[in-house]
DNA sequence: TATGAATGAGAGTTCATTCAT
DNA sequence: TATGAATGAACTCTCATTCAT
């Protein structure tokens, strides 16, 4: 009962981040939906911002593990990709409250909070670069192509498709929509 | 010398707010650097959250109502498109403080504050579904293109060129790069 | 009303840190008890540990300028010192609460707070240890008399003679003690 | 094995407290430096508080048990207060940390906690008075001696040599003042 | 209109103490 | 005896907002 607390306090936060936001959140409604008392979470986290950014940066721990490991095993550059937006989209599919909270935080998060979720972001926009690059060389994607702006674009399309599902109230599947996108960012990509 | 102070009050709140972000902001810093006092601002703006959404509110529409007028009058759905992102990019890189606020609170704002944002977006979107949609009643792009994916798809590589434009320290041209961005998200509508 | 407010702050401090403590004390008592908001006290003094440090040092000042004023005129170091003792004692004795708290928490506030309580004594100090040296200068004190434990002997005394008056609950008349002690200690000052 | 904690507790909460003060100390920064379970302390002690008072009054007692045999068997008066203030420099001399607390908390715990060791500070009153009168009565004093002042002069002298040797960084003997100060006192006793 | 001193609700965090193991 | 995870009361300080001038 005791060794969960640290993972129901988590849960709890990203749950109550989700439905008031992190600053409206407060850290004794997270306490609340743990069930523990207020001064237990200081037991497992430093301070507020820190229960935001475990959450997010275990998330995307898991998720870059991921996705490493099943990109790492491809052969083509236009693969990688249309597995890595199915990946993005169902990674956060699956957990609605959490993209919640990287949806709406993240970017704050990027600007005004630790660095840790920045550096994520940088690894992830490694791994779409790298393929990127790859497929220029490979002379499947245009010799012109320019590689941060294409990367920006993959990202931010994928990212806007979170974003408006989130905003949605209307529950439609997210996942489904990554061969959509990924048809469209590749056919822009490719010669 | 009135209608004088308004706009020195928004322009203040759009500057500490881009600096600190609008919760860490203080009504105080703003009254500082508008040089007025504290309570001048309650006498043209509500309260805090309002200062914030007729910053962004008065951006938007401006710029909906010059891309309205700019694109009413092309003929091409390719075009309209491409003026867009040109316009997009320029409108935020013409005022940095402007952009940085955009990027970082608009979501929050969108989900957490009053919907007038969200009418925008909507706004926004409707002009490019229509011509996304007009681009495919012309034959000129994929008929198995989905609209609204289509849609988030352009506007999301848009937002997140400008977003790593403000997350990176290096003041590079933004508006240089609609051109780029274009090509690729037009060459992915294309038959 | 509004501009005795800092006064009013400080006296109520004095009183419920007498009453209670330092630590025990609450900024909202001394905030009820001055009349004024919590938040009110913050206008004012920066923190709690502010407060003490002003009441403490305010006082001292005052009684460290009359010190100076009245000693700097008078010849003799034997008279120099015994009117200092009766100052000391006369100026705690006219307000009993700010008693308690020079007494109780000087110490600590010397070791654990600000320094500048510490620069104070520092000050006193200086003001005994000349008058003892002239005294010996003169050839009315002893030549062996060690300056600083001379000083110190001459300050214990009196801070412990207001230290049990303030324990004490009997109210006893407390300057009228400074001529005993002063016979005391500069009977052992002398040749 | 128990035995041994208790004590180590206590030596571990005076050194603390020495350090940090009683009010910034933690109770777990205790258990820490004892290298015990907090849960442990509460075995031996019932609260901070009486972590305290016990440190406080076990030496207290100590002292007061070794100054009644000591001074019981001599037969002048101003020999005995000549050896008291010996024993009181030398017994805080020989442990800084007890003597920190000592000077630091004793006047707050006199008035704001536990009478144990007002109780203990009236026992070394009575020694001291004790001696005032006798020396009066045996014609040595100064018949016109106020016993309670002169007590208070004694002590205070004292004490005094004990803070400044506390607050100063130097360590200087403090047990070799002890003459010296005995000097100027019994000098002012004295007919 | 304009001011800015005053307000007071509110929240994050600490830490002495408890108690199941 | 011993542990240390868990508790939750308590308190300082901040800051959006008001209102008398």
């Amino acid at each position: 009962m005791s060794g969960d607390k640290y993972q129901r306090i988590l849960d709890a936060a990203v749950s109550v981040f989700a439905e008031r936001g992190f600053h409206a959140a407060r850290v004794s409604d997270v306490a609340e939906r743990a069930e523990v008392a207020d001064g237990t979470i200081y037991l497992y986290f430093r301070n507020k911002e820190e229960l935001l950014m475990t959450a997010i940066n275990t998330a995307f721990d898991a998720f870059m593990s991921r996705a490493r490991t099943e990109l790492g095993a491809m052969p083509s550059p236009a693969h990688k990709l249309r597995r890595l937006a199915h990946l993005h989209l169902e990674a956060l599919a699956e957990n609605r409250d959490l993209a919640v909270v990287f949806q709406m935080e993240l970017r704050q998060s990027a600007r005004f909070l630790a660095p840790f979720s920045s550096d994520h972001m940088v690894e992830y926009f490694g791994l779409v670069l790298a393929a990127i690059r790859e497929g220029k060389e490979q002379g499947i994607f245009r010799p012109d192509l320019r590689d941060k702006i294409a990367a920006n674009c993959f990202f931010g399309a994928l990212d806007e498709m979170v974003t408006s599902w989130v905003l949605d109230d209307s529950h439609y599947q997210l996942g489904d929509v990554a061969e959509s996108v990924a048809d469209i960012i590749l056919l822009g990509f490719q010669k």
